[in-house]
RNA sequence: GGGCGCUUAGCUCAGUUGGUAGAGCAUCGCCCUUACAAGGCGAGGGUCACAAGUUCAAGUCUUGUAGCGCCCA
């Protein structure tokens, strides 16, 4: 084995032979009694890896990995989703660089161009889900606009739209005027800006009074159709069922009565614009109002009130209007004000309310038994207090927009003749069969939201509505993995559609993950320059390439600069090649429950360091493995049995914490075994171990059957080190093995579970660090050799002195171990103590005197302090009477062997003192 | 305004039926001891945000306060 872990060479060697031997086959283990699935949330065609995939897609390859070598049939299901607003996005600005528009090339070459798009360009994902190991079944992947899922996509239309659950409608929807295209609610981000309050004066018809109305939308009054009051409004009352004369234009207005008004807020009097407003919509219906609509679809000023605002844009229209009302004194005043502006989640837009016939998803009847499902326990969210978020949402849920004005989707399966009428269909031949021969079609121009064929994914992946084995088998899948930010856009969705149409859950579990931050805290995002590249923590990159990448296309200097500073700060030497199987343990690591994550590099460090730890085991056992084989009877040492029992302890742990989805605690637990138990005890021992012929061939067996496990119980968390080791292993004992990922998960041997070997351990332990904190502190070379007494042993001493005295004195490097009757007056020696044994070094010109008196004082300090916590505890009649017997039993324990403790070394003291 | 979370060592975080506070990194000693200096051995460091309550016993349960964060309106 090469001296030095290098990451780089394993990883590629077995990403090409897991994928060559096919073994992320959904198809291996396929006479297994049980099945284990995920679907892989299908990542935008347009994207590449972040850091939230990365740490998501790890958490999935542990599950999968870990259920597949326990012999289930395996199923992660792999693909991508055609985003359709993203993807036209990022198409039409190409094409824009040559100055072409999508309306220039026509709605079919367009959504050619973004196929032949997809095909260049659309595979950098699949590509790095590679790097990161993710053991995806390949030859399943699914795009969702392939042929299947765009007839399960109809099939559902057409289905919800006959049961009238989808119907069309003109509604006031969110309108992004530079997609020109409505959006769902979802898809728009309130933020609070600054703004103004304008207070504009409405004359009353044949009147000099006027009315003070205040809005943060002035330009809107174009499309006013009333002015509202409280009806219990004393300084209005009077005016109520009058008219004003709408400012420049020639309309009257009515002024009516609402108890929606906000006597509070401004002068009490509202405007009332109900193709412009949520709320004004809902009034206007009350009280039958006219609906002006006076916007264009990019939210110009259009024709339908005469004014000279005509084509200018809303923005641009404003500031005329409020100069023009300036000038004829209808302006009050205008205030600062704060207030919430929708914009679009792509475009960044300021998003319109707009009158438009859209396609909506009648929901309740949907949302009733997805509710269900995870109230009476079907589906369980993991950490559980998402449900309430769930709940919330879905009590308060409105019909969904489903249709979308843009090119690149799923068409709606709609077709209307001259007179309006609308067929549904899957085909334009099936909608000419129901129209009648000889009527004219035209279908409808809208595409259906992304989010509608993702809500299929779960069951139209594996080839519904057809009654494939696929489906049988893996749905419902077993767990759904995935960040809070898209619990409303998917995982309700998913829950409705699945229930309504496989008549099941899509999943049972619903792990939600915490958000990767950057080191301060900060969401990673472009524009801010914070985003770190998991691509970059596998294989390193200089300072200068990650500054250039987070500056790139930076619009201002300033930021740019900003960027720079912060980069150079954090990351001045760049960022070193970690490797695949030191970023995915610190996924793993960092994932706890309930908690974003602040990702830190030296965390990165440290997992990369356990791996070369563990190369470094593994170099050792085979370097003493001789390249032969291994006698599995032969006798066992006291080490081996304990080493083998920890072992047992740990498998027990593991299971249990990847059945609670804690993979933090299982990387945990096996961080601290093999490192501190395997490496820092049971490696060290083993060295006298194999240097004694009677030792020699169980310390063998043992070093390579603890060492085969570690590999096989973190082959899901570190795979490409791990296969490597394991190959390794059996390449020098001449084994011809299988892949490790092959390899049945470790189970806990409960007949190797030994407490007898785990005290007797546990002696040698505290005997071995007595003494090294005697030489350490006493600064006594490392290399010394020393004499060792021990004196007022019992039996039970005295019997695990003679079994590890070859182990004492070979790993503390001393030459004369010797007992010493109670009787005899031992030399002058520091002190340790194991149980009420104690350990003599004795100081013959090694040890300062002073320095031991000071050593012993400082000990027993902290021993009397103990106890008076102790006593304190135990004089309490309450904590008597009222405590578990166990707990006080064991609370008198503790005293006693403090007490005796400092019995012992203040003797030690004394006699110190006396010399 | 409603909901959810967080606050534990200098930093990043564990701590699941309440029972003597833990890890990694950083710090300070000593060591290149043939698995590993990406390492070994040892040490220091915490009134568990604050306050009250329940309890024999509270980081852990209850209530309140403060600060931070997220979601919804």
């Amino acid at each position: 084995m090469e001296k030095t872990y290098n990451p780089e060479q394993i990883e590629a060697k077995y990403r090409a032979l897991w994928e060559d031997k096919n073994l992320f086959s959904s198809n291996l283990n396929a006479s297994s009694s049980e099945a284990y699935s995920i679907m892989l949330p299908p990542p935008n065609v347009t994207g590449s890896l972040h850091m939230g995939h990365a740490f998501q897609h790890t958490i999935m390859d542990v599950l999968t990995r870990y259920h597949r070598s326990q012999g289930k049939q395996t199923l992660w299901q792999p693909g991508t989703d055609h985003a359709g607003i993203a993807t036209q996005m990022v198409v039409e600005s190409q094409l824009l660089a040559n100055n072409i528009t999508r309306h220039t090339l026509g709605r079919e070459k367009f959504v050619q161009k973004i196929w032949d798009w997809k095909s260049k360009s659309g595979g950098t994902i699949t590509q790095q889900m590679r790097r990161l190991g993710a053991s995806v079944d390949w030859e399943k992947e699914r795009f969702t606009m392939d042929k299947g899922l765009s007839d399960a996509v109809r099939r559902v239309f057409i289905q919800l739209y006959n049961e009238g659950l989808i119907y069309r409608g003109k509604r006031l929807v969110n309108w992004d005027p530079v997609l020109r295209t409505a959006v769902s609610d979802l898809e728009v981000v309130s933020t609070e800006e600054q703004g103004s309050l304008w207070h504009m004066r409405y004359p009353i018809t044949d009147s000099n009074e006027v009315m003070v109305v205040a809005t943060t939308r002035p330009e809107t009054m174009l499309g006013d159709s009333a002015v509202a009051v409280h009806s219990k409004d004393a300084r209005y009352t009077h005016l109520i069922g009058k008219t004003v004369d709408l400012p420049l234009t020639d309309r009257k207005i009515p002024i009516i009565a609402d108890d929606y008004v906000d006597m509070e807020f401004g002068t009490g009097c509202v405007k009332i614009t109900p193709a412009h407003d949520f709320n004004d919509y809902e009034m206007g219906k009350r009280h039958n109002l006219a609906i002006i609509n006076i916007l264009t679809d990019d939210a110009k000023i259009n024709d339908s009130v005469k004014s000279r605002y005509i084509n200018m844009d809303r923005f641009v229209a404003r500031k005329h209007i409020i100069k023009d009302l300036d000038a004829q004194g209808l302006l009050e005043k205008i205030e600062p004000h704060k207030l919430m502006v929708p914009r679009g989640d792509r475009t960044h837009a300021v998003i319109e309310p707009y009158l438009t016939d859209q396609w909506f998803v009648k929901i309740a009847p949907l949302a009733k038994p997805a509710v269900d499902a995870v109230k009476n326990g079907d589906i369980r969210f993991i950490p559980n207090n998402w449900s309430k978020t769930y709940y919330n949402w879905m009590d308060n849920i409105e019909d969904w927009c489903i249709s979308r004005q843009i090119w690149w989707g799923h068409r709606i399966p709609a077709w209307y003749d001259a007179n309006g009428k609308i067929y549904v269909a899957d085909s334009q031949a099936q909608a000419q069969a129901q129209a009648g021969e000889g009527v004219a079609l035209t279908q409808d121009e809208d595409v259906l939201d992304t989010w509608f064929s993702s809500a299929l994914w779960p069951f139209s992946t594996l080839g519904w509505p057809a009654k494939t084995p696929e489906l049988s088998r893996f749905y419902p899948t077993n767990v759904l993995v995935t960040g809070f930010d898209i619990i409303f856009f998917w995982v309700a969705r998913m829950i409705m559609f699945g229930l309504k149409f496989t008549g099941d859950v899509p999943f049972k579990d619903i792990y939600i993950t915490g958000l990767i931050r950057d080191g301060q805290g900060q969401k990673m995002s472009k524009s801010k320059g914070n985003v770190l590249d998991p691509i970059d923590l596998i294989d390193g990159i200089s300072f200068k390439n990650l500054l250039k990448k987070r500056t790139q296309g930076m619009m201002q200097p300033k930021m740019a600069e900003k960027i720079k500073q912060q980069t150079q700060k954090e990351f001045s030497q760049g960022i070193p090649a970690f490797g695949t199987d030191a970023l995915r343990f610190t996924f793993v690591a960092l994932s706890s429950f309930g908690r974003d994550i602040k990702f830190d590099l030296k965390r990165v460090a440290g997992y990369r360091n356990f791996c070369n730890k563990l190369w470094n085991a593994s170099r050792f056992v085979i370097m003493h493995l001789d390249g032969e084989t291994i006698d599995t009877n032969a006798t066992l040492s006291t080490p081996d049995k304990w080493i083998l029992s920890r072992l047992q302890e740990v498998k027990t742990k593991v299971k249990k914490h990847l059945s609670d989805y804690r993979l933090d605690l299982m990387s945990q637990v096996l961080y601290e075994f093999v490192w501190h138990d395997y490496c820092d005890w049971y490696l060290e021992l083993s060295k006298p171990l194999l240097a004694d012929d009677n030792n020699k061939l169980g310390t063998q067996a043992t070093l390579i059957k603890v060492l085969n496990e570690i590999v096989t119980l973190l082959h899901p968390i570190i795979p490409f080190i791990t296969e490597e080791i394991f190959e390794q292993c059996n390449a020098t004992l001449g084994k011809n093995s299988r892949s490790l990922m092959c390899e049945p998960y470790p189970t806990p041997e409960s007949q190797l579970v030994l407490p007898d070997t785990t005290a007797e351990i546990k002696w040698l332990q505290t005997f071995i660090l007595g003494v090294r904190q005697i030489r350490s502190q006493m600064n006594i070379s490392p290399s010394k050799m020393l004499n060792c007494f021990v004196q007022d042993f019992n039996t039970s001493d005295e019997c695990y002195l003679d079994n590890n005295a070859g182990l004492i004195k070979f790993l503390l490097k001393v030459q004369n171990l010797n007992k010493l009757a109670p009787e005899i007056d031992a030399p002058e020696s520091a002190t340790a103590l194991v149980g009420d044994m104690k350990v003599l070094i004795p100081l013959a010109g090694l040890i300062d005197k002073e320095q031991e008196i000071g050593r012993l004082h400082k000990k027993l300090q902290k021993l009397n302090q103990q106890k008076t916590q102790f006593e304190a505890k135990l004089n309490n009649q309450k904590f008597i009477s009222n405590a578990p017997q166990a707990i006080v039993e064991a609370e008198r324990t503790r005293l006693t062997s403090t007490q005796n403790a400092i019995v012992d070394l203040s003797a030690q003291l004394e006699k110190m003192n006396r010399l």
